[in-house]
DNA sequence: GCTAACTTGCTGATCAGCAAGCAAGGACAA
DNA sequence: TTGTCCTTGCTTGCTGATCAGCAAGTTAGC
């Protein structure tokens, strides 16, 4: 058995340790509330080891930010790519869209909380950040899939933003407002539930959103 | 002119003043980031008055959700009487309080972004709060409107929240989500326009949901 | 033995809560 | 009317705790 206590040094796994450390804190406390000290305990170092690393507190606070959001990108690249690939129809790829992208969150408590706090904060750390560009890429795809050009696709970004709302806030409000108005959303059949909701009440907004003139079972151009 | 600087005493106007900052300031910067010193000063009196009007600082806090908790209670009773009186068609009656409940979160920042916090603190102060019963009346009064028995009112649960969550997430992300996904939430258009997006989506997710055999143009009871 | 990976001691700043102080203005008497 | 007292609204001084950042240490591994 090895007695070595870990003192074995490594730089790249001690700077993602930090980084795992402070999201977690940082999500559930948020930045004021979370010490580096915290951080470094948590990360199983010393006090001064995150600011060793990140320089300063709000230096990492930062990085924790950067990674979250190319995790995000990523995860919107390959969701749009797997779409793009399979041969469905408009209807069905996105309902399958709005359930990858519901599971998604619900598996990323820390995502969302760290974006809700941001929002809380006056979001001045991402308005240059790269999460732009994931939203940007989202709405270019469901407006292609939907088959709308740029004149309508203020409607496209409307249905989008409504559907990140109705995924987004049961997970945030699953103490607060969800039991209040009678919703539970505890268990994973809760979730389930919801999801369903969400999602027939996503299609059915299409239906009726999408002109009268198209039916959207398949797509139609405008010319 | 009076050159007097206000220094006639006033328990009560000053107990108002010092709720008032404190909402304000809970509200914008969060718990942790408020000082009882910040306090006092936007209340235009000095640091110790905070604490000796409400005792301590979670005092004060808890004491500015009550207000405002009670608020949001007070606007659904009228919201409900006014509905009951009119005598239109379900879906008319719906429509106008969507709009309503998007017009009240828009005119009370404070508020939502005070119950943001509370989500992300876990809401241990709310969970005994008057909130509940805002949001129980709500769903009790969907319920009949769209006559739902209570087997069904799960389904109106689903609504109210999905309601909701869409009036409520452009508003806290009008600078994150909102603009990263091509919806601008600046002036009053930007707003109106987004409101009338979820009333148009909401309806047609009722007649969506309300199974086949209701029309829901107008109220059914079963018994 | 040297560099990089950490740790620890220190400093100045901030803050909540308490306790002591101060003064406004009503009560009451002369 | 004037003087004095006394409650209470409000302020200020103080204390212990916490924290970020820096600088000086210490050890690991090459």
């Amino acid at each position: 058995m090895t007695r070595r206590i870990e003192k074995e040094r490594n730089p790249v796994r001690s700077r993602a340790a930090i980084l795992d450390a402070a999201e977690s804190l940082f999500a559930k406390k948020g930045y004021d509330a979370t010490s580096l000290n915290e951080v470094g305990a948590a990360a199983g170092m010393s006090r001064g080891t995150p600011g060793y690393f990140f320089g300063s507190k709000s230096e990492l606070y930062r990085a924790v930010l950067d990674r979250a959001f190319a995790e995000v990108r990523d995860a919107v690249r390959a969701g749009r790519a797997r779409a793009l690939a399979s041969s469905q129809t408009a209807e069905t790829i996105l309902a399958g869209a709005v359930s990858d992208y519901f599971d998604f969150l619900a598996n990323r408590p820390n995502f969302i909380r760290l974006i809700e706090r941001e929002a809380l904060s006056g979001a001045r750390q991402l308005e240059g950040a790269g999460h732009l560009s994931a939203g940007q890429e989202a709405l270019a795809a469901i407006s292609a899939e939907l088959g709308l050009d740029d004149a309508e696709s203020g409607d496209a970004a409307q249905l989008l933003l409504s559907v990140i709302a109705l995924c987004w806030f049961p997970l945030i409000h699953a103490r607060t407002v969800a039991p209040a108005v009678g919703v539970e959303i505890q268990d994973l059949d809760d979730l389930e539930r919801r999801k369903r909701h969400v999602v027939d009440l996503v299609l059915h907004g299409i239906r009726g959103l999408a002109a009268p003139a198209a039916t959207l079972t398949e797509t139609k151009r405008h010319d």
